[in-house]
DNA sequence: TCGCTCGCTGGA
DNA sequence: CCAGCGAGCGAT
């Protein structure tokens, strides 16, 4: 008798452990950890991973396992232990760890089927039933949920004339294609082609075509509108035996119809060179490093990072390349199709569930050797890696912000030593923990100090908007900036303007009261869409219309604060009427797609300005933009975030490296109502080290990251008290668990202390070295599991949390 | 006394 | 997480 552990698909406490299934004779020895099975749990069925096998059993009734869904395990060894660590370093469920490790087809869905017992119950079923079961036998449950017969259905599955059957489903299909094949000898067709009626004559056309091309075998689709005809005559045909048809697997490929320019490896320049060669030297000798390349914008880490997996690609290894959020950047994509062509499988969130479920397979059957993706690529089921890299190390999208909340460079380095290979870690920006981790030779740090074609970094200029409004300007452009543009419109120059993300949407607030309009159930205030006048909030999804009259004090003079990229764009045309502008944010980049088309737009020089928020930061390289634009530099300066300077920095530096990238020198201009704040001043002189160190000192002295690690506990309730209390006593059992090194700020009120109308507090942890920590936090959550069942409480709870809010 | 809602509990 | 069950209460 042989048993398999498996963990079920049910979040909660009680069920995160292992159960125990027995495995029917039929599966003994093909069942093994990894796979995905489908097990009787109480009265339902639910799906698990097998995390091990053994002989005998501590229960005593022990279920068999009802089905297996993978011939393969779908989680390798090494991703059922990354599982394991991740549920101790996250505080997450094991079942919540394995599911982020898959793409999201392979998670189950449940459905409850409704089947009718016999075709004998079916005349002396309830009338009310009775019309759902006229022509079939089995109806879904979510579809009755909704009529008004779920009583009549009770009683019906009481008497046993209707029985419920619980199915798991695979969410995804496999998709296939019909191909066509004949099935009978040539001579056998030829005979039935002469002999074939006259009214027959699409059927001869097929026939004749299979006598012509012997043994091939067609997609229908290619068939039907090869020999123009429908597809009743190959049916018949396949009725007749002549024909046979075969569903084959095929694979959805998001970039069929386009095609790469193959690209080989360049020249690299000497500190290119430098650069690359320890990383070589890592890679042949097997040995696990982890690299911080710090290379200034437009220095060529792509081309270092390209040819480094060629010599990992060479030792028949794979290799794992991780972007912020790849949609975001095509360029990036065609740079690794054009050097490494079919070898290459993508990852990102602009794919379709079936689509990211196709480049899941590839990869996991072995059919590609490189991956290139966001945050989730880095669980790529490789068994060979060979290397890890993640450009734009600093990016905060690679901490994922629900559970489990891992850090995928966290997740590499840990990959990395189990395979004994090189991470290679890249920013023009790096994040202060690596920089800080670079210093002390944990990571070995590589620099790339010059741009590859010489080409000096932009000139930056600083406007104080401030004095811009005091002379007399009220416009959301600076003179300077203004000028700048009219100048490049007409050498034929391109620009890019650039809106901070929070800017993006404006607020709605009464001249006369000063109220704000805020959303009912979030502490925030709501902000103004354009499209169809309606107020939204950005974290309940809360609408309303845009109020004609304050409701505080009815005053008619209420207007929009903020800027958003709609109202720039209009702004724009009226200083700017010649002006071209391509928009780029939510609004215009929602459909699939269009993020692509707007950016080969503008590539082609179909237009002079591209506005955009965050999303235009990264990545682009146009030859022809020169010039730079920052309109709001501060608005992301002032948010409750200990990062918020860093942000600031890297986005400020991230931007300016878009102009002035080829023959043609790049100017910058940042406005701001903060100049004089560090993180702007040097940005503008691309000072990083300087950036560094003065940021550096800021977080020693408030006791943060990279001198202190981060937990954040956040609790919330409908009940502002409930809220509160629960957070004392947590903090309260912090104090008394943990040592006295530890510093445990709060309870305090988030920095939105208000979502979905559930209050927030949060309580934070600042901590060097803490064995008693997850432990601690551990039994908050186990001591809190009955209120947060039933009294709406919720815990949360981030390790090294990438923001307060 | 029936029937429904609520909260609790087990799940191998 | 969720089906099934028992307790408890209001309607008949």
């Amino acid at each position: 008798m042989r048993f398999a552990s498996v963990i079920v698909d049910v979040k909660a406490m009680q069920t995160d452990r292992a159960f125990d299934y027995l495995i029917p004779e039929k599966w003994t020895g093909f069942i093994k950890p990894g796979m995905r099975v489908i097990v009787p749990f109480g009265p339902r069925k639910v799906q698990g991973f097998v995390i091990g096998i053994k002989n005998e059993s501590e229960f005593d009734r022990v279920k068999p396992i009802a089905e297996v869904m993978d011939i393969t395990p779908a989680l390798t060894k090494e991703l059922l232990d990354i599982g394991h660590w991740l549920t101790q370093t996250t505080l997450c469920f094991k079942i919540s760890a394995f599911q982020a490790m898959l793409p999201a087809a392979m998670k189950a869905r449940y459905e409850k089927e409704i089947v009718l017992v016999s075709d004998e119950y079916r005349p002396n079923l309830h009338p009310k039933v009775l019309p759902w079961f006229q022509s079939r036998r089995s109806v879904y449950w979510k579809d009755i949920e909704k009529s008004d017969s779920v009583k009549e259905f009770q009683m019906e599955i009481e008497r046993g004339v209707l029985e419920v059957i619980y199915q798991v489903k695979q969410k995804n299909k496999k998709k296939t294609q019909k191909y066509i094949t004949s099935n009978a000898e040539i001579a056998e067709l030829k005979k039935e082609s002469e002999s074939g009626s006259a009214q027959a004559a699409k059927q001869k056309l097929i026939l004749d075509y299979f006598i012509n091309n012997s043994g091939i075998s067609v997609p229908l689709q290619e068939l039907l509108l090869h020999l123009n005809i429908t597809d009743s005559p190959v049916k018949t045909l396949i009725k007749k035996k002549l024909l046979r048809e075969e569903n084959v697997e095929i694979y959805r490929d998001p970039y069929e119809d386009r095609t790469f320019k193959k690209t080989e490896p360049l020249a690299l320049t000497a500190e290119q060179q430098t650069a690359i060669s320890p990383i070589l030297n890592s890679v042949e000798q097997n040995r696990h490093d982890v690299f911080l390349m710090y290379g200034v914008t437009g220095s060529g880490k792509t081309e270092v990072y390209l040819q480094s997996i060629e010599s990992v690609l060479n030792q028949g290894k794979e290799a794992i390349v991780l972007v912020p959020e790849i949609s975001l950047t095509p360029q990036m994509v065609n740079r690794f199709k054009g050097r490494f062509g079919s070898l290459v499988a993508v990852l990102h969130s602009g794919l379709s569930v079936g689509e990211k479920y196709d480049e899941w397979r590839k990869i996991h059957r072995g059919e590609v050797k490189l991956v290139v993706g966001a945050r989730s690529a880095v669980f790529a089921p490789f068994t060979n890696l060979g290397m890890i890299i993640i450009d734009e190390e600093h990016e905060g999208s690679y901490k994922q912000e629900e559970n489990p909340r891992y850090h995928a460079r966290d997740v590499a380095i840990y990959r990395a030593k189990f395979h004994q290979c090189p991470v290679v870690l890249g920013s023009a920006t790096p994040s202060l923990e690596s920089f800080a981790r670079a210093g002390k030779e944990v990571y070995q740090l590589i620099s790339l100090k010059e741009r590859v074609n010489q080409r000096p970094l932009p000139q930056v200029e600083v406007i104080d908007m401030r004095d811009e409004l005091r002379s007399g300007n009220r416009t959301m452009f600076s003179s300077s900036l203004l000028e700048k543009l009219q100048d490049r419109i007409a050498k034929k120059e391109q620009s890019v303007l650039f809106l901070n993300k929070r800017g993006y949407s404006s607020f709605v607030m009464c001249r006369d009261c000063g109220c704000v309009t805020g959303c009912p159930h979030c502490e925030i205030s709501l902000t103004y869409h354009k499209h169809g006048s309606q107020l939204k909030c950005h974290y309940c999804g809360h609408e309303e219309p845009m109020p004609k009259v304050c409701s505080e004090c009815s005053s008619e003079h209420i207007r929009f604060f903020g800027t958003g990229t709609q109202r720039v764009e209009e702004e724009l045309a009226k200083v700017l009427p010649e002006a071209r502008i391509i928009r780029m944010d939510v609004d215009t980049t929602g459909r699939k797609g269009s993020h692509e088309k707007l950016l080969t737009q503008f590539g082609n020089k179909e237009a002079d300005i591209l506005l955009g928020t965050q999303m235009i930061a990264k990545g682009l390289d146009f030859p022809d933009v020169t010039l730079v634009g920052v309109l709001t530099a501060d608005t992301m300066l002032h948010l409750p975030d200990f990062r918020s300077s860093e942000k600031t920095f890297q986005l400020l530096t991230q931007v300016s490296g878009r102009a002035g990238r080829h023959e043609l020198p790049g100017e910058v201009v940042i406005q701001s109502y903060s100049p004089e704040h560090y993180s702007i001043q040097l940005a503008s002189h691309h000072d990083y080290d300087s950036f560094y160190q003065q940021e550096m000192l800021t977080r020693k002295q408030h006791a943060y990251p990279p001198f202190y690690y981060l937990a954040l506990v956040t609790v919330s309730h409908p009940d502002l008290l409930k809220a509160v209390s629960v957070t004392e006593k947590i903090a309260k059992h912090l104090n008394q668990r943990l040592s006295d090194t530890v510093k445990i700020l709060g309870p305090v009120a988030s920095p939105i202390p208000r979502i979905n109308d559930r209050y927030r507090y949060q309580c934070m942890i600042k901590y060097k070295r803490e064995e008693n920590l997850h432990a601690s936090l551990k039994m908050i959550i186990e001591r809190y599991q009955q209120d947060m069942n039933k009294n709406q409480l919720s815990i949360s709870i981030d390790l090294n949390p990438n923001t307060m809010m």
